[in-house]
Formats: C-alpha cells, structure tokens, sequence
DNA sequence: CATCCACCGGAACTTAGGGTTC
DNA sequence: GAACCCTAAGTTCCGGTGGATG
C-alpha cells in the first residue's frame, strides 16, 4: 500500500506546499536584499504547533537557493541542540568546516572565532524550536557575526522573549515576524490528500476518510499526517486493501500520544521516577512530597536543586506541568 | 504591615571524563 | 605521562518571591 515512506514521514518538505502562499512571501522578502548585497532581516516565525513553520520554513529556503541567490542555509533544531556549544558545532557543520573540530575538546569560543572566519558568503540559519535554548545568548553570538542571518522558529513569540537578557533582547526585537494560523480544516484535508496521493497506491483512501484525519488532527498538520502514517501501516500489517474509517478511528489517540512517548524516552532513572511518582499521585503534588516520595524509592538520591532542575527540563518537554509560585508550587504530570 | 515560610533558581564550585600538547 | 584544556552533571550556598499569618 506504502508506494512512498519519505512523504508520509514528518520532517518531509513536499515539492509543492498550499495554503502558506503569503508566509513564503514574507520569509523570501526578508532574504531578498541579499540579492543586491544588502543585509536580510532577521524573521521570526511563530504559531501553534503543526501549522508549517518547519515546513514552510525549509521549503522557502530550498526553492531560493535553487532560483536566485548565493548562499549557504542549514537547519538547526535547538530542541536537540540546546547548548551554545551545540549551535555554533552545528552552524559550522552547515558549512562543512567541522573536520578539525573535536567534540570533547574544542573550547565554544574557538568554534564562534572558527565560525567568524568561514562565513564568506551569507549563511542562513533556520534555528527551529528557538524557544528551547538552554541558553540564549548564542543567538546574540549568531547574530554578531557579519554574513549570519537567522530564521528563527518558536510556538510563541513571548515564550522566545521572556526572560531574555536585555542585550539579546534588543538585538532580536526588530526580527520581522511572521504569524502561522493554524490550518483549517479543507486546508488540512488538501495537505493529507497530497500526501496520501504521493505515498500510497492509488485507491487507498478514499475522500470521506481523509476528511475525518483532517477533522481529528483539530488543525494540527503534524497530527494528520501522523494519523495517515501509522493508519497506512496498520492497514498494510493487516493485509488490507484500503483504509477504512474504522482504522483511522484506532489510530487517531495513539497519533497524538506519539509525542509524549518521544519525550519520555529520553528520560534517565531518576527523571523517570519522578515522572511516575506524579502519575502515581495523580493531580497536583507539593514539592516536599513529590521529593519525599522520589528519596523513598532511589538508593543515591540526588539533591532537591538537582530534582528542580529535572523538572523544568521535563517542563520543556510537556511532561510536567508546574503551577504556581514560591511555597506555593505544585507539579503534575502534563496534559 | 512586618515577618515568616517553603520553595525557586542563579552562581560558584567540585568531580569525572575525555582530548591535546609537549 | 604529566600538565593542561574543555564540558557536563552534580552539589552547596543563598538571595528572591509572594501569599499566609499574627
């Protein structure tokens, strides 16, 4: 049934995207005085999740580099590069300049100075998930360096801003923004259409079932897609000669649990005990308990300044909820 | 309204581990 | 292989916070 895995798969930029015509617009406009040797404007994307920022944002710079300009652009995930040291080895790795540089050993200020010196032509960088940087004054490094423009991309633009440092801040603040709605759903229908009619064997799905993933992904592109995928599958496991609605009902809950089973993963032991304890508990915990409960369970246990630490990094990825402030704190496990 | 409380989170430090240089 | 460099994870210390409390 699967003719083609790659457009059924998240990260895929499709040869022709809908429904984000003015976005491309505005991102190519940002970028378009290059063509004169004029300095880009930086740009901030931003929207919920699922509405294209991504997508778009590659897509754009791959039919620009194709068309017009000379540059160079690579894509950063600052999700999983989240450190100073990490973006700069990667920005460098977009221009294939990382042969000398040695992880473990190589200082992060060597890197900008190295980064600095092989920047000739403009170098665009896509910093996705910007919001997720543990530090964020390697956006102020990136920025320094003549030739660098950034793309960044964030859920919201408050989450990028708030608590920045106020020479980071003002550097970003005249960044054009670009707002992402969030899809329709005919929109969202037409993009699982494409994709169904890309990846699978003509006569898989029919019209009626791409509209039902379109209306249970509530706006959510990644969720349609994801819903097409793993219903693709189950189909194929079974032998089946189509998607049926029935199999697209079985996998809409497991799409959008598929996130959160990323995210749990890359818990180590004592992250994970913690998790379970507000599983456990289920509801809002006080701090003393939930530290109190995790000391009960672990041999070696760490300090409280390291379990806060845990939690905001399980914070990040949505797996804890904090509420309040002060002696007034309390956590629950996310959603 | 001053003080208290229980927690947050920044900063400075320690330790482990690995790479480079001579 | 000693001296030196780095990072990452962890700890200790402590100032800040803001509703509760008398």
């Amino acid at each position: 049934m699967i003719t083609d895995a790659r457009v059924l798969r998240d990260n895929f930029i499709p040869d022709e995207v809908k429904h984000r015509d003015s976005e491309i617009d505005e991102i190519s406009r940002t970028l378009k005085p290059l063509v004169q040797n004029q300095p880009a404007q930086k740009s901030l994307l931003f929207g919920p999740p699922g509405t294209g920022k991504t997508c778009i944002s590659r897509y754009t710079l791959e039919r620009l580099e194709e068309e017009l300009l000379d540059f160079n652009y690579y894509y950063i995930n600052c999700w999983e590069n989240y450190n100073r040291f990490k973006v700069l080895y990667k920005a460098l790795e977009g221009l294939n300049k990382t042969f000398q540089v040695h992880r473990q050993s190589t200082p992060t200020d060597k890197l900008y100075s190295k980064l600095e010196e092989e920047v000739d032509m403009p170098y665009i960088l896509i910093l996705d998930e910007v919001d997720q940087l543990e530090d964020e004054k390697v956006l102020y490094d990136l920025n320094s360096i003549d030739g660098i423009y950034t793309v960044m991309v964030a859920n919201t633009e408050e989450s990028v801003f708030y608590n920045m440092d106020e020479r980071v801040r003002s550097r970003l603040m005249d960044a054009r923004r670009i707002r992402f709605k969030e899809y329709t759903t005919e929109q969202l229908e037409d993009i699982v259409s494409y994709r169904a009619e890309h990846g699978l064997r003509p006569g898989s799905i029919d019209q009626d079932t791409l509209r039902k993933i379109a209306l249970s992904a509530e706006g959510d592109a990644r969720i349609a897609i994801g819903i097409l995928r793993s219903a693709a599958r189950k189909a194929e496991s079974e032998e089946r000669e189509r998607i049926d609605p029935e199999i697209v009902e079985e996998c809409v809950p497991k799409a959008k649990e598929n996130n959160r089973q990323k995210n749990e993963e890359k818990l180590n032991d004592h992250q994970q005990i913690l998790y379970d304890v507000l599983i456990e508990k289920d509801g809002e915990v006080k701090p003393r308990d939930l530290y109190d409960s995790y000391r009960e369970q672990v041999e070696d246990p760490k300090s409280d300044r390291m379990l806060r630490k845990y939690l905001k990094k399980m914070d990040h990825y949505n797996l804890v909820e904090s509420h309040g402030s002060g002696r007034w704190t309390t956590y629950s496990a996310g959603e």
